[in-house]
RNA sequence: GGGCGCGUAGCUCAGCUGGUUAGAGCGCCACCAUGACACGGUGGAGGUCCCGGGUUCGAGUCCCGUCGCGCCCA
């Protein structure tokens, strides 16, 4: 406790309290609290490759606001705090500021020097590493990243206990990660399958459904001319890849187009290579698409796959990992002419090799008119700068539901049970859902991730026996396959016949952090404290991520635990800028929360982003962070006022009506805050508290302001000043969650510890031992009576101060007794020396004759 | 193409299970050094609740449709 300064402010305030908290551990969980008295939280890890935005404060805010509030209602709240440090986007980023690729085939250097720290020159080739000297490369900056959040996260006033803290690359996260992956294979959740698979040419690595998006992409069809093997002619198709020709395994026509039932079971030759191929009939065929016909490749879409995999076609790929054209030809392209226009192609890039087969096609007559532009949709990595391939290799799956249709409507149902803030956010997922159309594809061809904790034997013959993978013992965890041999192996068998080698892929991002309960709740590795916490209570987060981050951790919960991983989802909103634009980077709109921590202050910021409603996107507003900032001043100074007048003796209750009916009313926002808050509607308590504050600043504190004063005697002083400090003490609690900073600082002149572990305020705090029921409409009549007197002066342009000969009151006969009541409070708050009342029905009127000053 | 959300004052939004004359803040205008606060105070102006139907004694609120904006999925 100290005293109340005689010049209260809010500089400097975020340092005195961060650190008090901090030494005071305000915010640690306990642990030895049963399941019923926990909060738990699975707070969304942000990717600290990048740096923190108004999103991240914008959303991170309310989950702190409702994170506050349940501490205060004496729950044990467990708010860990976790760095997706894990994957591509750190990749990428220690590539460009380090000037460095990774190369396998590199050895280790321990005493390496990258060759810069920030900023290489545009010019600069990259050096390539080795794995290990990259992954040592990512955590040396991701650390550093981690250092800057944690700040930004301190100063926002986030109350995480920061000795959750976890790393999705860190040992229990790449232990919890491989630990789940190995109970799903042993359970036949996850498996190994050689298939086409989504491609990313420039990443080399496959990509899953969720990690796709669409662009409209210029785009052209070809007509090309093939040739019928019965010699009656050519069939001509329309593709926008005509490269793809040498990949063509069959034409394919809807099964009623009459135009082509005919030909259905003959075959024709591809233009250029004269490979012969089946016209096949396929429902997915569309018959006002082009020419109604289209040629089937391995692989130019997922369309393809699925004819290829439904009608048991052949399999031609051309494309190689890094999108060029294989060196060598297909199987089936044979013949000189056929070779020499595919020595054309050979090591050219797609887009290289169309124009080049385009040419040849013109050449040939096979070609049919000149290409016709379209806009058409384009499949990307969301990461990704190039179309994506589709290519055949080994990788890892999880299922999902989107080959099952019993699992499916198991998750389906695990979504429909949760509580989703707001409610129609439901729809994403189950959309989401039900539009699935393959296993989840975890396997990533990538360095800085958790390794994949498979081997697999060697045969004799030096082929790789996939089938019959060797698992590490769970208490081996984690391991590298890489570089740890499976149990009963040694070094000396490795990639040798007859020995084994280790599974070179890690795990997709998502496959680690589909497990942040497990990680944040140490799972296996302190089941007592995971027994205390899961499941979650509430998963905050982003609703992009619905489809990715959401769902995967209701895949892994789903199978490993038959639950729900949390009972409540809520989704925040985006941020626009003024111009209800969403914010990015690269329009240059991005607003530093550093600096508008400095210049308003971090509850003001908080105060923005607790006035947007869950879910809703919110423009970003300056304006607001103002007035959040002058709420945190008039705290201050009203608080200020409220303790001015000394202690007042313990047990001291409010008499004069007025004072009662003001707690009454405020006993009425206890009430809806508090309900507001459990149903995380953090937005509503803020606006019934801030309405009543201002009302209570405006209205009350001027009425008794005199009676304070003890201009009327020390017994209906004692009344005033009880009435304020009740009224204080419960509206600097109700702020607590929102303006943390300031709500401890006002807390602390006059009360022992911390505002953030004090009980949340109860209506019978207000209303204790007073007499008598709410009176509402004495609260209405003496605000509607002082503002008429204020109206009179503003209209006689005089100051507030100047006086009031005689003030006539007009007014029903029920309002005219509670005016009565209250009469001397408000003759000194307007200075009026004698009044008139008037009984009459309809609203309350005032005329004031205000005297000269 | 399917799904979801949103259209209320110049701006940002609130308006819960339908019920007096539709609210707040910001901005705007005018005024005020009063002993918590000039990072202050007082008052004022400002709205065909997108449009068209319907239900109802009564619709910003419920139903149907149109238009516009945004998002998700295919």
């Amino acid at each position: 406790m100290s005293a109340v300064p005689d010049k209260p402010s809010l500089d400097g305030i975020e340092d005195r309290w961060i650190g008090a908290w901090d030494a005071e551990g305000i915010y640690a969980f306990d642990r030895a609290a049963s399941r019923d008295g926990v909060f738990a939280i699975d707070t969304p890890p942000p990717t600290v490759s990048g740096s923190l935005h108004m999103g991240h404060v914008f959303s991170y805010t309310h989950t702190d606001t409702v994170a506050r509030f349940w501490r205060m209602r004496g729950k044990a709240v467990f708010y860990p705090m976790g760095w997706d440090d894990n994957g591509l986007p750190t990749e990428r980023r220690v590539q460009n500021f380090f000037g460095v690729s990774c190369d396998p085939s590199v050895p280790y250097d321990p005493a390496l020097v990258p060759p810069f720290r920030g900023d290489p020159p545009r010019d600069h080739r990259p050096v390539p590493v080795s794995r290990p000297n990259f992954i040592e490369l990512c955590e040396e900056l991701t650390h550093e990243d981690e250092k800057v959040f944690e700040d930004l996260f301190r100063r926002l006033g986030l109350s995480v206990d920061w000795s959750l803290l976890y790393a999705t690359i860190d040992e229990r996260s790449r232990r919890a990660s491989q630990r789940a992956f190995l109970r799903n294979l042993a359970r036949g959740e996850a498996y190994t399958q050689e298939a086409p698979t989504l491609w990313d040419v420039d990443f080399r690595t496959a990509v899953a459904q969720a990690e796709l998006e669409d662009r409209e992409r210029e785009g052209a069809y070809h007509t090309l001319a093939f040739h019928r093997t019965d010699g009656a002619g050519d069939v001509l198709i329309d593709t926008t890849r005509p490269e793809l020709v040498p990949a063509c395994v069959a034409l394919v026509a809807h099964p009623d187009d009459d135009r082509y039932a005919p030909l259905f079971g003959s075959t024709v030759r591809t233009p250029l290579f004269g490979v012969e191929v089946p016209i096949v009939a396929h429902p997915l065929a569309q018959i006002d698409k082009g020419t109604g016909i289209a040629m089937v490749c391995t692989f130019g879409d997922l369309t393809d796959v699925l004819w290829w995999r439904e009608l048991g076609l052949p399999t031609r790929a051309i494309i190689a990992r890094d999108g060029r054209i294989l060196a060598d030809a297909p199987e089936g392209i044979s013949g000189d002419a056929a070779l020499a226009a595919w020595e054309q192609l050979a090591g050219k890039t797609a887009k290289q090799a169309q124009t080049a087969i385009v040419g040849m096609l013109r050449a040939s007559g096979e070609m049919r008119g000149e290409p016709r532009k379209i806009m058409h949709p384009v499949k990307f990595y969301e990461k990704g700068d190039r179309p994506l391939e589709i290519v055949t290799s080994r990788q890892w799956y999880i299922r999902n539901g989107g080959r099952d249709a019993d699992l499916r409507s198991a998750l389906l149902a695990r979504g429909a049970s949760l509580e989703w803030q707001p409610d129609h956010m439901r729809h994403r997922y189950a959309n989401w859902v039900e539009g699935l159309n393959g296993d989840w594809l975890i396997s990533r061809q990538r360095w800085f991730g958790v390794p994949v904790p498979v081997w697999y034997p060697v045969r004799a013959d030096g082929e790789i026996d996939h089938d019959t993978p060797l698992v590490p013992d769970e208490s081996r965890l984690p391991v590298d396959p890489s570089t740890d041999c499976p149990e009963g192996w040694n070094e000396s068998q490795r990639g040798v016949p007859g020995g084994f080698v280790g599974d070179p892929d890690v795990m997709d991002t998502w496959a680690t952090s589909s497990l942040t309960p497990q990680i944040a709740g140490k799972w296996e590795d302190d089941a007592d404290l995971f027994g205390r916490i899961y499941p979650f209570d509430l998963r905050p987060q982003g609703h992009d991520i619905i489809r990715t981050w959401l769902f995967s951790t209701m895949v892994r919960s789903n199978f490993e635990h038959g639950t729900a991983p949390w009972r409540v989802a809520a989704l925040s909103g985006w941020i626009l800028d003024p111009d209800r634009k969403k914010m990015s980077k690269s329009k240059g709109n991005v607003v530093t929360p550093i600096d508008l921590f400095e210049e308003f202050g971090s509850d003001a910021v908080r105060y923005w982003a607790a006035g947007a409603r869950p879910g809703v996107d919110t423009a970003f507003s300056k304006d607001q962070m103002a007035v959040g900032r002058k709420l945190a001043n008039k705290l201050l100074n009203a608080s200020k006022f409220a303790l001015s007048f000394g202690d007042v003796a313990a047990g001291a209750v409010p008499i004069e009506p007025l004072d009662a009916a003001m707690l009454h009313r405020l006993a009425g926002v206890v009430g809806e805050a508090t309900v507001a808050f459990e149903n995380f509607d953090y937005a509503r308590a803020l606006e019934r508290t801030e309405a009543f504050f201002w009302w209570f600043c405006d209205d009350y504190l001027e009425l008794v302001k005199g009676r304070a004063y003890a201009i009327h005697g020390d017994e209906r002083a004692v009344s005033a000043r009880a009435a304020l400090r009740r009224a204080l003490s419960i509206l600097q609690r109700l702020f607590a969650p929102l303006i943390p900073f300031v709500s401890e600082e006002v807390w602390r002149w006059w009360q022992e510890g911390s505002v953030h572990r004090a009980t949340w305020p109860v209506a019978d705090d207000a209303t204790a031992g007073l007499a008598g029921p709410a009176d509402e409409e004495l609260l209405g009549a003496v605000s509607a009576t002082i503002a008429g007197i204020r109206r009179a002066k503003t209209e006689a342009k005089v100051g507030q101060k100047a006086k009031v000969g005689l003030a006539r009151i007009t007014a029903p006969g029920s309002a005219i007794e509670r005016i009565e009541t209250a009469w001397s409070d408000i003759a000194d708050a307007g200075s009026v020396i004698s009044r008139e009342m008037v009984v009459a029905d309809g609203e309350i009127s005032v005329v004031a004759t205000v005297e000269p000053t």
